[in-house]
DNA sequence: CCCAATTCCGTTATCGTTTGCGAATCAGTT
DNA sequence: AACTGATTCGCAAACGATAACGGAATTGGG
């Protein structure tokens, strides 16, 4: 595998180019304090012995290493791979790289990996998806580099920096969609109302809708999966069997809805016109299924690119102006509900 | 954003706990070289002060840095979101944390994220299903790290470790279930055959299966898309309009095939019964959608976490006894083709 | 109770850069 | 020719750890 004989250094190059090591530094830099023609020999040598600068060494140095941790619950989910896409290609354009973790939501492997990160002296760090605990709101106070939240938030800290969208009234207005389609009996397919992130909002949503139709929750009617397919798809077997079933179905996530849309299907029932179904997402698969499936179109990409945007602003102490960011979303009503419309919210 | 005065370094420690920076550093890296009794004393004052041990001047000092870097395409496609899920799997079992970079496949752009990667002193290099040119072979050559390929291989360097599957022979079988299933006139909807790693070696295991079977190869029933669904959707449509349209589709990806599906359906034609569709891949998509879409079982998760197994050993200098391996796929059929049954290849 | 073998632990040299400070060079003005 | 203000550039001190080396402390056997 090539070894080297030895790495060679900007001493190396110093030496070769007849100039100060400072001055190699400077012109690798790119500061201006250096002659045309110095800088010209120096990058020369460089390229002739082939030196390589050291980032480490250079970190070590400066205090900088371009770095940014991103701690993410599944990488596998193509909610959060298209959301780290958004980061990671805001990122590249502001050089820096990012140190990607999964932390399958767990806290304690939350914790671990963010102080790993913070060790290995990242400039910034995103954190995603998980819930804010006291004991990350320590982490998080006994380090100075700036840390934001995306796709979450911390209920607790006034002021710590996200980027998410309002979970809460985008269910509700999903949810309003099929009350005006003229369903009075909606169920939900939801997910832990121990999740502060997606679970309980979206299940908040939809109790406020219906309240404010003046329809009542009716607990035999919702049920609470995990995210996956295959809950969904057992979830809706179960909703529509039952002997007053619901005529369309909420569902908090758009991998869910296709099994509800699935479950329905095998029941004998067609979609929409037997029984109405709205997702949430909209990830690819909404849009690779038949029907094409109704749902909360989340700007996946723009709510990692818009954090990572927002998180070098703190790193190269720009000024900000809005450090906690709401994003827009849309309804994007296709073959799975009734109706047909665009609104946004 | 809770600005500490000062960091502490393990020299703070060491004169608080009344002992020297070596003794301190042995405790934190596990040295049993040191009294009991002391090591407690030095936790405790760890404890006490909030010491976090700065991993770039551990890195600087000890030439490791515990990080690899991830070359990817993209980490928004399914395939490679779950191989790189199973790399970080791995790579946090053994301590490592990744750098992942997103390649889009621009040569340009690999060569410098591998570039960049270097300077950062990753300890090892995972490269993922770009092509390997001179160039790549160059940098490779002149780094000490070890580097293996994931889900491709360097056709021109025998020894550069890989782990991927067989993609001819993958491709092969695949056709060859629709051959069997007394299909004649059976499409290809492939990918670019100038992309070494998956569109040609799977336009070759198709050309391989019907050369083998005495069958054809017709021009006017191939059609190269670029991999996404509505490639898929728009090749089969023109495949499946024609005069003499195929009655089955050996289809290089999934989300082309459930394109191709949903384009049969479009056109009336009821798949399996009037089209066969076999896909390739597996990825999830393949399990959600109606009918069941037959595919090509490629162990995606395995390939990354296999890939960053053996990167592990050349890391640690553990013996090595396979460094190209080929992992093992299989025919998931289902009901998108008419027979059912299960090989293993 | 002494000496050798272990165990512990401190000294010090590095690791490869960055960076502040001051010296040296160079033009342009008088 | 002397003076001044920029430009350039070199020196050397960090940056925060690791690790080789050797000295001191502890232990055990005879």
């Amino acid at each position: 595998m090539g070894k080297k004989k030895e790495t060679i250094t900007i001493y190396d190059v110093a030496r070769e180019a007849g100039v100060s090591m400072a001055t190699v530094s400077r012109v690798v830099n790119g500061n201006p304090n250096v002659k045309p023609v110095t800088r010209k020999k120096v990058l020369e040598t460089i390229r002739n012995m082939g030196y390589r600068p050291n980032a480490v060494a250079r970190g070590l140095a400066s205090k900088k290493t371009t770095t940014v941790g991103v701690v993410i619950p599944d990488i596998s989910s193509a909610f959060f791979a298209e959301l780290t896409r958004g980061i990671e290609d805001i990122a590249n354009m502001y050089h820096y790289n990012i140190i990607l973790c999964n932390s399958d939501l767990k806290k304690e492997k939350e914790l671990r990996l963010i102080e790993t990160l913070l060790e290995k002296q990242v400039d910034g760090l995103l954190f995603l998806g998980g819930e804010v605990t006291d004991e990350h709101r320590d982490i998080f106070a006994g380090s100075s580099v700036p840390i934001v939240l995306a796709a979450t938030y911390d209920d607790e800290d006034e002021s710590r920096p996200y980027v998410t969208i309002d979970q809460v009234q985008a269910a509700k207005d999903a949810t309003s969609v099929l009350i005006e389609e003229g369903h009075d009996k909606i169920g939900l397919i939801g997910g832990p109302l121990t999740d502060p992130i997606l679970g309980y909002p979206r299940y908040q949503g939809y109790k406020e809708a219906l309240e404010e139709k003046g329809l009542p929750l009716r607990e035999e009617w919702v049920r609470l999966g995990d995210y996956r397919y295959h809950s969904g798809l057992q979830s809706a077997k179960e909703l529509l069997t039952g002997d007053e079933a619901p005529t369309a179905l909420f569902v908090i996530n758009d991998e869910m809805a296709v099994g509800a849309i699935h479950a329905a299907q095998d029941l004998g029932k067609k979609v929409p016109d037997d029984v109405s179904v709205i997702g949430f997402d909209n990830i690819p698969l909404a849009d690779q299924v038949r029907p094409l499936l109704s749902t909360v179109a989340v700007p996946m990409y723009d709510i990692g690119a818009v954090a990572m945007r927002l998180l070098t602003k703190y790193m190269n102490d720009e000024p900000i102006q809005e450090n906690q960011v709401l994003l827009e979303y849309r309804l994007e009503l296709a073959d799975s509900t009734l109706t047909k419309e665009t609104q946004t919210g």
